[in-house]
DNA sequence: TGGCATGTAGACAGAACTGTCTACACATCA
DNA sequence: TGATGTGTAGACAGTTCTGTCTACATGCCA
């Protein structure tokens, strides 16, 4: 397991380098194979100090979840107003977030497969972090033309298990034809993995 | 956790034993959640036993892998043929296999995140079995009409996620529609969740 | 002045984890 | 007959995990 994370914010309070280490860590290496000890480590607080703001890891894996939920919808919205807020801007959208070295997949989807069972408030943050992000889709849509904001965003779940786990740009191509088949319009120019990328969900901000 | 089992086949060796049940443990409960004592009490074989057959708990994993994919990919043909070989068949194949009770989404999507950093293995076999998956999908659509089985492959992942961390007759509909514009046919008929599933990808056989 | 929140340091309990060890039993096959 | 493969039983080592404990320091505010 590798050590570097991004410094943590000076003048940051224990429950803000908690919580920013936990992102990091549970993010980046799982929540299970996470331990306490290592994020008391990296934050530089001691045991006593966590389980005062957090009375248990469960606790601290659902803030985990609450903030990661916050902090890419704010990403995710602004990236879309970049990049020309219509139903355009979805996929270099994406592929930012993808080109990122720290990308890892959906926290929520890896989450809920890894804690879901035990930890139904787990599941049930993913649930609603998949239909705010299916909202804010819709919002991209052209209004009373019947367009299917659900099954956009469920391609684009599936581009992200594919970037995850195969290859990031055969799925940006893949999704790109999806939404142009779904909104009938043309397939949407791909923007190379190589992109910079002004502001990544991967970090905290 | 809870600890009912489907009952191992009678005659089986301790191998086979061994395999069966961390298939069902892996799948159901995760691959950190589940350890080597609980597999091998379920399995009714010692540890020495195990550690013969597989020399660390990682092995074990990636045979597990190895038997979901051919599992798998056996359950995926029968059903699409029974269902009518045809690119109308997927929906209704995917519909047995949400209705399941037993269902967790894919395995190896789960893999991929809860072990893949650390596992890389792991991760190679999810990468084949999407490719497989895929090409799969490919063989049920009419030659030389340039139809796209990577798109309609990652939007079944994105149902399956969705399934998974969702609603499967939401997941189900949002892929019918998404079939038929990539195919420019009509929205395919849904199953509804209950329909009897003959032959199921959560069991072994 | 006193109470309280927030922080530090580090030992400790109790459980679960992977993996190793010795010692023995039984069937098969050369 | 003897080697080999496969199985059993259960103790054990060594690590890591979550969570608790005592004892002390500091700053803020009533």
């Amino acid at each position: 397991m590798q050590n570097d994370l991004p410094p943590l914010p000076a003048g940051a309070s224990a429950r803000e380098r908690i919580l920013l280490t936990a992102h990091a860590l549970f993010y980046r290496d799982g929540i299970r194979a996470t331990g306490i000890d290592r994020i008391i480590a990296q934050a530089s607080v001691t045991k006593v100090t966590l389980y005062r703001h957090f009375p248990s890891k469960d606790d601290l894996v659902l803030a985990f979840l609450e903030y990661r939920h916050r902090q890419w919808m704010e990403w995710f919205a602004a990236a879309l107003s970049r990049n020309g807020g219509d139903i355009g801007a979805l996929v270099p959208t994406l592929g930012e977030w993808f080109a990122d070295e720290g990308f890892r997949g959906c926290a929520f989807i890896n989450s809920a497969a890894e804690v879901g069972a035990s930890l139904p408030g787990a599941a049930a943050i993913c649930r609603r972090h998949k239909q705010e992000m299916t909202a804010w889709l819709a919002t991209l849509l052209p209004p009373q033309e019947g367009l299917d904001a659900s099954a956009i965003a469920q391609a684009v779940d599936g581009a992200i298990v594919r970037a995850q786990c195969g290859d990031p740009d055969l799925a940006l191509r893949a999704l790109s034809r999806t939404v142009a088949a779904l909104t009938g319009g043309q397939a949407v120019q791909c923007l190379s993995a190589g992109e910079p990328a002004v502001h990544r969900p991967g970090h905290a901000s």
